[in-house]
RNA sequence: GGGGGGAUACCAGAGUGGUCAAAUGGGGCAGACUGUAAAUCUGUUGGCGAAGCCUUCGGAGGUUCGAAUCCUCCUCCCCCCA
């Protein structure tokens, strides 16, 4: 199956400029993809970005990865309504050289005829003059162009700035650098690329007759309307640091039907033979949620590795399998830390419950756990609340009993939510 | 420059002198059901406490026994005419 069939297959193409699935059957060729540095992690958003590149190099041709150094000073307003914040150069800086080290998780810098390849547009715009920059590149492309598009129409409504409006010259000129300089056929990106895509392709076909195409995917969705990759505590990260792997299992675990069977096509490589058969396991037994932990475990093996997708399957089983309060209270301390690595913390001085100390209180004033009294008993009055997985409702008093390993006390609220005081 | 409308809790949006901590919907949280799903249903959604009290309706003052509601000024937004 062709690179474009793939894609089609799997769900991962909105648009498609015509003979762009002709120009690679017949040649391999580079293509790229661009990523705002605007943090210093990928999050599970550039996800789908990722997998078009693993994809094009799993066919033979070479992937290009463009780290908007320059573009990301300036801010897309691609389908924004506010204006961008500017960065400055440290911190783009930075962060690309976080994002670099996590695309090798995915994709292969070192192969001899088609290794990957992280470039930084910043290279070969910082020296371009402004003069010779709207007289080399601007003359082609008219600003009537450049306003119909619909990416820059709401702006135009209330209003964006000169420099944020020529953000798609400059991302058109990335396309006609690398154009010339890299054999680079292609650009991808999201839906919401179409409109700076297409400026590159044209300035291509301006500057120097040359053929350039454009393929971009659709913007994922989840079936419930919600924004795809946010969950109530922010982004999903690829960086452990700002995501456990826990949380970052848990997350793909918790798709729904519908998603997951969206998701295993896009954001895994298993053939297609496989995703069919495992659809069909899922249509049968739904309950066993097969698609799910496919997606689930191929990610977290990829993102984090084997190692802490078996901690992190451990710590789930403890966490949602038929462990009861015994089970927790036998676990060694070691077997403890690694279950809750990147559950959130909260410290607490071994004076507060030397002699006895309401739970209420623990949880509101010695902790954080949560922000009021009432938010508290109103959980309790629920049946929310547990207590080193024993039912907690009414307001207990807690004293040095409750320590878990003489240190820990595991509070829960509700079924997924887990939160550690420390005491010390 | 003239005229008009508006700003209410996370969001949308009722309320136009006391019965208003403020309808309703969405969202959030929890419970039930289940499969750690979806859908559905229930409860809850300013703070502290047992009753009750305290701080909230763009900001600052004022009228009144009593103001989200009336008056004055200020800030911001929208619309119409010039």
């Amino acid at each position: 199956m062709g690179f474009v069939e793939t894609l089609r297959w799997r769900g991962m193409i909105q648009d498609i400029m015509p003979g762009t699935e002709e120009l690679l059957k017949k040649e391999k060729v580079a293509a790229y993809v661009g990523i705002d540095p605007t943090a210093d992690s990928l999050h599970i958003g550039h996800l789908v970005s990722i997998m078009l590149l693993k994809h094009l190099q799993l066919h033979g041709h070479k992937p290009l990865i463009v780290m908007g150094g320059a573009t990301s000073m300036i801010g897309d307003p691609s389908f924004k309504s506010d204006e961008r914040k500017l960065l400055t150069r440290e911190t783009i800086e930075y962060n690309s050289s976080c994002i670099k080290k996590q695309f090798s998780l995915f994709l292969d810098f070192d192969s001899s005829d088609n290794a990957a390849e992280l470039l930084n547009n910043y290279d070969w715009t910082k020296d371009y003059t402004f003069l010779n920059f709207i007289r080399d590149i601007g003359k082609h492309i008219s600003v009537n162009y450049m306003m119909a598009k619909d990416s820059v129409k709401k702006r135009l409504e209330t209003g964006i700035s000169f420099t944020e409006f020529s953000y798609q010259l400059l991302q058109a000129f990335d396309y006609l650098h690398l154009y010339q300089h890299k054999n680079c056929r292609l650009q991808m990106g999201g839906s919401d690329q179409w409109g700076n895509i297409t400026t590159g392709t044209e300035l291509i076909r301006r500057v120097c007759g040359g053929e350039a195409y454009a393929l971009t995917c659709p913007l994922i969705t989840k079936s419930d309307g919600g924004k795809f990759g946010k969950t109530e505590s922010g982004n999903i990260w690829l960086d452990s640091q700002k995501t456990s792997a826990y949380a970052f299992y848990q997350f793909w675990l918790n798709c729904s039907d519908e998603d997951a069977k969206k998701f295993i096509r896009i954001f895994t490589l298993l053939p297609q033979e496989e995703i069919i058969q495992l659809e069909k396991e899922h249509e049968q037994a739904p309950h066993l949620r097969i698609l799910q932990k496919t997606i689930a475990t191929e990610l977290t093996i990829c993102v984090h590795s084997l190692n802490t997708y078996n901690k992190v399957l451990e710590a789930t089983e403890i966490l949602f399998g038929k462990s009861t309060a015994d089970a927790l209270a036998n676990l060694s301390e070691e077997m403890f830390l690694s279950v809750f690595e990147g559950v959130p913390t909260f410290n607490v001085a071994r004076s507060a419950i030397e002699n006895t100390i309401n739970i209420v209180d623990l949880l509101v004033e010695k902790a954080n756990v949560f922000s009021s009294k009432g938010e508290l008993r109103r959980l309790i009055k629920e049946g929310g609340l547990f207590v080193n997985k024993n039912k907690v409702l009414e307001e207990i008093l807690v004293n040095q009993d409750y320590l878990l390993n003489n240190k820990y006390i595991l509070i829960q609220k509700g079924k997924k939510n887990y939160y550690v005081i420390i005491v010390s």
